[in-house]
DNA sequence: TCACAAAATAGTAATCATTACTAATTATTT
DNA sequence: AAATAATTAGTAATGATTACTATTTTGTGA
């Protein structure tokens, strides 16, 4: 790794956070190691972090964007009472009926599905180039 | 419905376009009918509609809420050359692997997928209560 | 029909997460 | 070591969204 202290820091204070922190959340912890780190350098990091797919971006509607170092494949359960992010393994929302789920106490209530990709207008185009 | 002229209208537009249009685009849209309406009230109008679970929000991470007339249960595919957000039926989605999908052309990159609802702590204290 | 209360609106100001900018610092290459 | 490139701290700007306020519209009941 040829990264500054301060990205491998950020690096590190992302990938060791189970609860999927804000850019604010990665800011004040790693400020205590690093007490002068800039804002603009945890926002600059974070998102060059995700453009190399090293760390992953989630967004769950609440007007912040919480990072996500676990970039396994897996989905997220945001629950409407205490706000908390819960990681939910594919076979858990992949089966019909949510049935996984609801065995284990959650409540499903309302389910956001966003697929990004290539829709088969571009894709038409690009194979024609 | 005793909604006024404005939130009448701006609930006509949104059922009216496919395209799930932002805030701003209601707004220009609304405005060629009711020249010297406010943004504030699209904004408000907006998410009154939403709440009432009368229209739908939908957050594609892109800054922008889009807003969507059709509530019946379906995803999203944004396709990242082109943006344009396309409607996925659940049949389409919840196959294993994406078949369906890329039988029809779509290339699928990157799959969020957010539940929302209570999780298993919070239920349990409401049901304490 | 009129008075009064409640709801909705237009217009504008404030908010706040995020991004852009700039000058200074640090790392890398020649 | 000098030149070049990358990164940073600090701050200013951006822009979608929300909050606010005075005014207008709607509803209701005497
Ligand atoms: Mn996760
Ligand atoms: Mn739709
Ligand atoms: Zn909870
Ligand atoms: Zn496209």
């Amino acid at each position: 790794m040829n990264y500054s202290r301060q990205r491998e820091l950020i690096l590190k204070t992302v990938k060791e956070n189970k609860i999927h922190p804000t850019a604010q959340d990665i800011y004040e912890l790693v400020k205590e190691k690093s007490p002068n780190i800039s804002l603009g350098t945890v926002y600059r990091d974070l998102n060059f972090l995700a453009e190399a797919g090293i760390i992953r971006k989630i967004d769950i509607g609440d007007k912040q964007i919480h990072f996500d170092g676990d970039i396994s494949e897996h989905c997220h359960f945001v629950c409407l009472d205490c706000g908390k992010i819960h990681d939910i393994e594919r076979k858990d929302y992949c089966h019909d009926e949510n049935k996984n789920l609801i065995a284990k106490g959650f409540i499903p209530l309302r389910k956001d599905v966003i697929i990004y990709g290539q829709c088969p207008v571009c894709n038409k185009k690009e194979r024609e180039n």
